[in-house]
DNA sequence: TATTGTTATACTCTATAACTATA
DNA sequence: TATAGTTATAGAGTATAACAATA
């Protein structure tokens, strides 16, 4: 007579202890947004880091290339890699820096400006759309919390 | 005479508008607590998918790879590289599954389970942490939003 | 036909090390 | 010596496509 299988495949799989960490979560839902956002942004011809890096240069006109990676929070040599891809496609210029000329000053072009005002608009709606049904307070509670958190070493 | 640099470095480099957005904040917020945890967990020779794993092979006993993958919200095929490197360091078994000749039961071994329980510890250390100076209802605030982005498609 | 585990592959993100030109 | 930009590289996370065995 067959004995019951000494492993069944559990019917209900229990994630408890991982949920109760708030890190695992972060990472879930930080998993959802990035892909989300990853889609919105494809059809720009842009991701989260070119985006970021496009923002940062059209609001700072000759930023240096070590000012983009420490205001990114990556290191310089990642930057190199956007900043190539940027100017590629024609929406940042790199002029020599006067006063340095180890330096490089960015900039955007008009092409490169316009494409950050059209992304713009669709990342703010994106963002807007993941706090949906959040409060006022809601939101700004995990604002600060996540100030904080990147702020614990 | 020489002109004044037309493009100076900016001295103060403003990212106000993407400080905007909760899902930068949530980036890079992330990205400070996945390096931490990184180094919380090395010594014990795991990462965080590692670590989740094995967390719900332990919770989970006779769990199949494809219960894994969707409790881990991962595609089938990383699971793979995940059990392989719990195998290899004897902490998880794959058995010949009942009943279906395709699937495999996963188990913790003796080992698996005491360093899960070791680990935990640390982990949990960590999470707490983070979460350092806010208040229950502040993390509890936390932990609704992050489960709702990660339900919002 | 569909599903399970698997392999192979590609892309992205991130960091480190080492190089060069310049400061 | 130190710094700015760069190159090369490696590890990790994630996804897709395709396959064999089985359902």
């Amino acid at each position: 007579m067959a004995r019951p299988d000494p492993h069944p495949a559990p019917e209900n799989v229990s994630d408890a202890p991982l949920r109760a960490l708030v890190g695992y979560q972060m990472k879930r839902a930080f998993n959802v947004i990035q892909a989300d956002l990853t889609r919105t942004l494809d059809p720009f011809g842009l991701r989260m880091l070119t985006y970021s890096a496009l923002a940062l240069i059209v609001e700072n006109p000759g930023l240096r290339p070590s000012q983009l990676a420490h205001a990114l929070a990556v290191e310089r040599a990642n930057v190199v890699v956007y900043v190539d891809q940027l100017e590629e496609a024609g929406w940042v210029t790199r002029t020599p820096a006067l006063g340095d000329r180890r330096a490089y000053a960015l900039q955007c072009t008009l092409a490169g400006r316009r494409l950050y005002e059209r992304a713009q608009k669709v990342v703010h709606a994106h963002d807007t759309r993941m706090l949906n049904g959040l409060s006022e307070d809601e939101t700004a509670t995990i604002r600060k919390a996540l100030a904080q958190m990147e702020q614990q070493t």
